[in-house]
RNA sequence: GGCGGCGUACCCAAGUGGCAAGGGAGAGGUCUGCAAAACCUUUAUCCAGCGGUUCGAAUCCGCUCGCCGCCUCCA
């Protein structure tokens, strides 16, 4: 609300209670909802690797003009579209590595809920009936435009939105619209209609969180009207403060324009993932700070497949280290590392402290990274050694967990590109080739080898000779 | 027009008044049958420009330029 950085302090120790806005669901998702919803899925997992309790609600618009337009345009019912939609999105979210909120309430379950508030507003003046509709009344609430640094007299004079005359201002809002010929209904005090926009949330998120609670977000697009005018509900009803942290992530840009539905230069996720892995759609939502704006380009793709791949990279090395280590105790050169690992999780800690900077958490991590693959290039051995590793394996797992990031082993990543980039070419004839050519090099046929080795590699897979072995890997970039 | 944000290397990007993280790309090297991977060295005397505050500014303040967003459904 103080539009800064703020510490943050739940109001009741120990508990954060968050709502998210979620989707209206008439259409698949794009690449902005994603990043919505992986920015409050790190936030969340974040408060409660930190020991927080978290309760987190994430609605479902699933009745609102869109759903029964498009209804209308496909020949079915709203809920038929509110339906499906919904589904899609969970699937795309799962497919991101977005965890379920714990209440994910539709705004049709709630439509008693809203009549209550609604009731409530019209009873304290706050709001006014006419025919049928109902608006929520602006100029009663003093503090209108707090939260998105409006004054109501700019927005009037510069008002774009449309004159309705029954509205006793522009900048009221509706709270129910009466139902047209055709248009599914509720019963109501005011007559057959259905729920404004607004007010969902604000019914839903006192049902299950109460009156006031901790974090409100949504993308940077909700601020006005929507979660302007949220508060000016909730307040004028309650007298109590709404929501004391309001958190919005900032756009995705393509071309550096807001990625947007009505722009139409958008890409849904599910045509993304045809191209790239989920992991990498996911780490490249991390790589700037959820406020940013973040540009959309297959060169940024591809740059978080590279950084993935070389994170992959290592704990292949680390796991070749750990099984084929000697016993002797070389030490290696250790002090670096070690330094490293007794400050990382401070640093990590310091970075998503503040205000949640993944981007930086991934710089630490790349630290990490390279310093174990100095430590293994210094040919260490011996238990020591072993158990520095496997501390340095264990931080990076668990810090991987709490972005939900890093959590394959290499081959599942591999397979995982395998099918990404559409690769014809089964594992077992690629094992085969490998033989073929280890018998090759055996007898130091080099032409031969190089020839499989190129062929592979036109197919896009490398091949990595070790010591004994020869590994294979999905080329990337 | 009102309000808000951004501008850091070839590209992306973090940056808390005190030596400019990290990734990609480039160049050179170590290693290797050759590669790949990894590591090392190197690439911003400087943070859009101009002033100011300060012992000290990418960071704070002012102005200018450029880009973007919200003010209408939007994540």
């Amino acid at each position: 609300m103080s539009g800064k950085k703020e510490d943050f302090v739940p109001l009741v120790p120990g508990h954060v209670k968050m709502y998210v806005c979620g989707i209206t669901a008439y259409d698949v998702c794009h690449l902005g909802h994603a990043r919505s919803a992986v920015v409050f899925d790190i936030i969340k997992r974040y408060l409660r690797y930190k020991g927080f309790q978290v309760t987190h609600v994430r609605n479902i618009t699933d009745i609102d003009d869109k759903i029964i337009a498009r209804a209308a345009k496909d020949n079915v019912t709203y809920d038929v579209i509110a339906k499906k939609y919904t589904e899609e999105y969970y699937r795309d979210m799962e497919m991101l590595g977005v965890s379920r909120a714990d209440i994910e309430p539709d705004a049709t379950d709630h439509i008693k809920e809203m009549i209550e508030t609604i009731r409530g507003l019209v009873d304290k003046d706050y709001a006014y009936s006419i025919n049928g509709d109902v608006y929520f009344e602006v100029s009663k609430f003093h503090s209108y435009g707090r939260l998105s640094k409006k004054n109501t007299d700019d927005l009037v004079a510069g008002a774009r939105v449309d004159i309705d005359e029954r509205k006793r201002s522009p900048l009221d809002f509706a709270l129910w619209k009466s139902s047209k010929e055709g248009e599914p209904w509720w019963e109501s005090p005011w007559g057959k209609g259905r729920p404004g926009w607004h007010i969902e949330c604000t019914a839903m998120s006192s049902k299950y969180l109460g009156e006031s609670f901790d974090i409100h977000g949504g993308g940077a697009d909700l601020i006005f009207p929507h979660h302007e005018n949220e508060i000016a509900q909730s307040e004028a009803l309650t007298g109590k403060p709404f929501v004391k942290y309001w958190i919005h992530n900032g756009f995705i840009t393509v071309d550096k324009e807001k990625m947007s539905k009505s722009l139409g230069n958008f890409f849904t996720i599910r045509e993304i993932l045809e191209k790239y892995e989920p992991e990498v759609v996911r780490y490249f939502l991390l790589t700037s700070h959820y406020r940013s704006p973040i540009e959309f380009s297959d060169a940024q793709l591809t740059e978080a497949e590279l950084s993935i791949d070389r994170y992959y990279t290592t704990v292949t090395r680390i796991k070749d280290f750990l099984e084929t280590a000697g016993t002797a105790e070389k030490p290696g050169t250790s002090a670096d590392l070690e330094k490293m690992l007794s400050a990382f999780k401070d640093k990590f800690h310091h970075a998503m402290n503040d205000d949640f900077n993944t981007a930086s958490a991934l710089g630490f991590i790349f630290e990490l990274i390279r310093e174990v693959n100095r430590f293994l290039d210094s040919k260490p051995s011996g238990q020591k050694a072993k158990e520095l590793v496997v501390r340095t394996s264990d931080l990076l797992a668990d810090i991987g967990g709490v972005l939900n990031i890093f959590n394959k082993t290499p081959d599942e990543w591999y397979r995982s590109l395998m099918k990404v980039k559409k690769i014809e070419l089964s594992e077992e004839a690629l094992l085969q080739k490998i033989s073929e050519r280890q018998d090759a090099r055996k007898k130091k046929e080099w032409a031969a080898a190089d020839a499989i080795r190129k062929e592979l590699e036109e197919k896009g897979v490398i091949l990595e000779d070790k010591k004994d072995v020869t590994a294979w890997k999905v080329r990337v970039g």
